[in-house]
DNA sequence: TGTAATGCATAATGACCCAA
DNA sequence: TTGGGTCATTATGCATTACA
């Protein structure tokens, strides 16, 4: 028997399974946000949870694609999954609608109303794709850029060459939340984000206030709590998993896409937990 | 029977590293 | 500088299969 022809309850066997799988609560949050069957054509065969299991599994070992373990499906067919969901939105959208009911489950509104705006650096490997140097922080690669929510959900990302400056990748993430979260209209975010060139842009976007949290802060009495703690924290989270800690990827798409995976990971085990 | 969708191997491409 | 090697990504080809 094939390696890919093994029953769940064969898979689930210690030696095979691993810490990045789905438990089955996990499963029934995304399984509704599977493509569907379709009318036409050859039926799938392929089981989603295990791709899903398989690209979790990747995201969090940071293996490469050919080393994908054998009982798993084929790499190559999982790779196609993940590029085509990646054409189709369908990694934004999972976020989108995890972070909507993670934070239902809090008891807060779905669409958050202020997001905390951060960015991080990290170097490319060899494959190629856009790129830049920061000269502040001496990377050569990419850098994410995103907003999270005050619970530290990732909101919205957008991946940019690591030689933009953050007052000017702001907008592009302003953007993407726009279409996304439309109620959110404040930002928090540290000196970078100052000036009145990003707040001419974001007024341009729409009705933006942005808020500036300085790093030294010796303000006496009660201080406003500063919340970049919160994003900083998020990126932690993320850094948990080992495909973030370089970006290996050929293309912004997929470098996108790898942090909503992780972050969707993540989510999915924060609505678990605190579910009883 | 023809069509659309699927599974998946394989090749090609592009970028980059390293050693000679 | 060149050639070999690694990987991500994209393209291609082919066998399968449900359904009208």
């Amino acid at each position: 028997m094939a390696w890919t022809e093994i029953t769940r309850a064969q898979y689930r066997r210690d030696d095979l399974e691993y810490a990045s799988d789905l438990r089955d609560a996990e499963w029934a949050l995304i399984a509704p946000l599977m493509p569907e069957k379709k009318r036409l054509g050859r039926p799938r065969r392929t089981d989603l949870r295990r791709v899903m299991e398989a690209i979790l599994y990747i995201v969090t070992t940071g293996c490469q694609w050919r080393q994908l373990p054998r009982h798993f499906p084929a790499f190559t067919t999982v790779q196609g999954y993940f590029y085509r969901w990646i054409r189709e939105g369908r990694w934004e959208a999972i976020n989108h609608i995890l972070v909507i009911l993670s934070r239902e489950q809090d008891g807060r509104d779905a669409t958050p109303s202020v997001g905390i705006i951060d960015s991080q650096s990290v170097k490319t490997a060899e494959n190629g794709g856009p790129r830049g140097y920061d000269a502040g922080k001496k990377i050569r690669g990419r850098k994410r850029h995103i907003t999270t929510d005050t619970l530290g959900h990732v909101v919205a990302a957008v991946v940019h060459p690591a030689d933009i400056q953050d007052r000017d990748g702001a907008p592009l993430v302003a953007t993407r939340i726009r279409s996304l979260f439309p109620w959110l209209r404040h930002l928090i975010g540290d000196g970078g984000y100052a000036g009145e060139k990003l707040r001419g842009a974001l007024a341009e976007l729409g009705r933006w206030t942005i808020e500036i949290v300085k790093r030294s802060d010796r303000a006496e009495g009660f201080v406003v709590l500063p919340k970049r703690w919160i994003v900083e924290r998020s990126f932690a989270w993320l850094g948990r998993c080992r495909r973030l800690t370089k970006d290996v990827e050929a293309t912004i798409s997929s470098s996108h896409a790898w942090l909503m995976i992780a972050h969707i990971r993540r989510v999915l085990r924060k609505i678990n937990q605190t579910a009883f």
